[in-house]
This record gives structure tokens, C-alpha cells and sequence, in this order.
DNA sequence: TATAAGTGGATTGTATACAATTTAATTTAT
DNA sequence: ATAAATTAAATTGTATACAATCCACTTATA
């Protein structure tokens, strides 16, 4: 089995997290799987007594999510939920593939050397875990092989952005319920990229993730 | 002349404005044209003296500037702006490309007939204010032809994206000097993709797109 | 002198109080 | 009985007060 520091695959992009930064992903994954309903009111003081603090960090943390678009703020009326429906999750995959397309094909032109051995490494676990047929393990580790070519594109928007879409599509499209042969179809679809990554084929890499985005949007259906 | 409602054009892409977004817009200029330097400490009480309002307001505004990434807060520490580098800015750009070239493919597909004719009207606006060399008006209608082609890729994230990149290198990258023959040049680049949507052929405003924004970004050097 | 410990001022974080506005409930008028 | 007008309650917006934390400076100690 390979040896390697998995650190960077620690579920969470963030490093540090405060107590009001937890309340706001709670309140987030709240909206994003649709507990909290489209179009409906949030009133400030039920979220003070759910989290027991008072109205001002309350509704600083409102004013964050309603700045990533998750609510709608109405002056004097207060805060709606803009949920996710299946159209504009739609809307999500089609960003997140566009940019991932261009994030792929740049990061094979700027990935370091130490960057590179990275992937390589993750992507034997990848192997590993698909022999052992080990889905939760899986998961993680796809994480940490999509973590490793967002950094390597060395262009942090795109990082970030990358990062906040699969974080709203783990919430608001999470099938949990996967095809017989997951694992090995995706391992197949990452060798691709991967081999990319190897032979420095920008090209190559891009076409393989614009094939590896429409099987998942498919996947889904 | 050609006529039609040019209300679409106002500069601002927001309907209504709060005395709190105004404000917050003012400081996001502040931070984007470089007037408050990267790294440099946000005190929350100048800010109160400079715009005549408390502290609570204040910091809810901090929290979406926050949010929106211009800004990094560190816990009890205060708030430090995270300014445009020439790195990033080139950062934007590639972001900006990368969904720009996306959004026209998508909008050629599911442009309406109305829209198209809002398309066509305008482009011959850019035409009219070419041969009289108003770059003003010029400048104000390029946002106008964006804004038609924006929407009509009917996905709301993608058209909000779009416009806060826009924003962000108005504020960040404009030269406010235009080469010589800068009007004509415009137009024949628009002409490309308009053409494009014209004879609803996706890859080729996908390819005028991509030649539109690397042009632009060589013509900032 | 150099380092450590302590002290005061400044700044941020949170709670609370009050004003402005909206929402609902009740009354009044037709 | 229905619609308009009025009032009361609830909710949001803003200011202020206080607590917690940080930062620079002074003082104490080796």
C-alpha cells in the first residue's frame, strides 16, 4: 500500500474554523439540502435561540451567505432562502465544468515537479482503493486528487471557486446511491486525466475532464 | 439612428440600492482601484467616522466584502485588504475567459428571438457610435451587447459571475489609454460573435469569443 | 543590556436597547 | 358582510455598552 501524508485530503478546504464559521456551514448545509426550503423566511431571532449567541453575529453571518448568493435579503422584510432546484443545479455543473476544463488544461502547463509526485501518489491510492473496493476511502481520496490540480492551476479564484462549487453540489446533488461499477468507471475516467498530467498534454487533459464532467452530469440522471 | 430602450445599459447591474450597498461599493473601489493598499489594516471605526454610521452596520458590510474575497478578516485581528496584483488580475482574466467562451456557446443554443433582436439592435448602436468615434457611448454599449449575451445563456450564476469579474477589472485593470484604431478593432472582434449568433453556430462565437479575450489581455501589455 | 512580565490603550466581538418598518389583527365604516 | 382604516405585535435596522483580545510600551529582574 503507498505511503503518503494524507493531511490535505481533511474533509474541510479551510484551515481554521471559528464558532461563528461553523454556525455558517451549518446554516449553508441547512439551504443546500433543501431542509431549509426554497423561499422561505428566515427569522433572525429563531436562528439566536438554534445556536444560542445573539442577533449581531447572527446576522453577520447572514450577511456572508447572503453575499455568496445562497439568500436573497429584502431591506426590512428580512432573509429568504435561494435554494437549489434541479435546474440551476444544472447551472452549477455547467460552471463548474467550464471552468474545470480550463483549471485541468492549465494546471499540466504550471504543475511543479513536487506537485506532480503528489498526484501520482494519490492516484496509486486511487488504484488501492478501488481494488479493495473501498467507496468511503474513495470518496475522500477524489477529493484529495481534485485538491492537488486546483492548486497546481496556481490561480487562486479558480481554487476557490472549485472548491465552493463541489461544496455546494456535495449538499445540493448528492445522489448517495452509486452504479455497480463506480469505482472502477471513475478510476478509468481519473487515468485519463492522470495520464495527461504524466505526459504534460494540455490538450489531452482538457478532453478528458470535458468526458469525465458530462459522464458524471449523466451519472446523476 | 437606430432606436430602442437603452434602460438596460445603466452602468450598474443592481436594480435598487441601499444606503448600506452604496457604501459598500465605495469601499470596494476603494480596495480594487488600489486607493487602500494590499495588506493594509481596515479599522472599523475609520470607517464609521469617514461614512457617518456605526459599527454594526460597518461590519455586516465587512462581512460580504469579506465574503466576496476582497477582504480577509483574522479573528480579533481585524480585517486586511486583499488588493490586485498583476498576478491576479491575470488571474480574472483567465477566469473570465474560460466562462465567457463557455457562456456564448451556451447562449447561441438558447438565445430567444427577442433577445436576438435586443442583439442585433444594439449591435448596430456599436456600429453608429464607431463611425461617429464616441468611445464613451462605445464603452457603455460593449457592456450593454455583454449584459443581452449574459442573460441569454439562462443560467444565473454564470450571468452574476460574469458581471462581478467585469466589475472587478473595471475597478482593477482599467488602462483608461485606447490604442488608435481601438473602436474599429472592437467592432470587428464584436462583429465575429455577433455573427456567430447570427447564424446560431455555437463554435464559432466559442472561437471569436476566445480570440476577443486574449486580444483584450495582450492589448493591456 | 537583554529578556520577561506586566500595564494601559486601542480594537474587535457580542449583547442589548431602542428606532423604524412591516405584518397581523382588530375595529370601523359603507 | 366586505373593504378600508386603525392599532398592536413582531421583525428588522442601527446605535451603544460592555467584554475579550491584542498591541505597544513601561517596568522589573537576571
Amino acid at each position: 500500500m503507498p505511503m503518503m501524508n494524507l493531511d490535505f485530503l481533511s474533509n474541510d478546504y479551510q484551515e481554521k474554523k471559528t464558532k461563528a464559521q461553523k454556525i455558517e456551514e451549518e446554516i449553508k448545509i441547512e439551504i443546500l439540502s433543501g431542509r431549509l426550503r426554497t423561499g422561505q423566511r428566515i427569522v433572525e431571532q429563531d436562528l439566536c435561540d438554534k445556536y444560542g449567541i445573539s442577533r449581531t453575529p447572527i446576522r453577520e453571518i447572514l450577511r456572508r451567505i447572503e453575499s455568496e448568493g445562497l439568500i436573497e435579503t429584502i431591506p426590512n422584510r428580512g432573509a429568504f432562502v435561494k435554494g437549489f432546484t434541479e435546474q440551476n443545479i444544472d447551472d452549477f455543473y455547467v460552471m463548474k465544468s467550464a471552468l474545470e476544463v480550463q483549471c485541468i488544461r492549465w494546471a499540466i502547463e504550471r504543475i511543479t515537479d513536487d506537485e506532480l509526485d503528489m498526484l501520482q501518489q494519490t492516484f496509486e491510492f486511487m488504484e488501492f482503493y478501488t481494488m479493495s473496493d473501498d467507496l468511503e476511502k474513495m470518496l475522500r481520496i477524489n477529493n484529495g486528487f481534485d485538491t492537488i490540480i486546483y492548486r497546481a492551476c496556481h490561480n487562486r479564484e479558480m481554487e476557490k471557486t472549485l472548491h465552493r462549487y463541489n461544496f455546494y453540489l456535495k449538499y445540493a446533488a448528492s445522489s448517495s446511491r452509486y452504479p455497480a461499477n463506480y469505482l472502477t468507471t471513475v478510476l478509468e475516467e481519473h487515468r485519463a486525466i492522470f495520464h495527461a498530467f504524466m505526459t504534460r498534454n494540455p490538450e489531452a487533459g482538457a478532453e478528458a475532464a470535458e468526458i469525465h464532467m458530462l459522464k458524471t452530469m449523466i451519472r446523476r440522471k
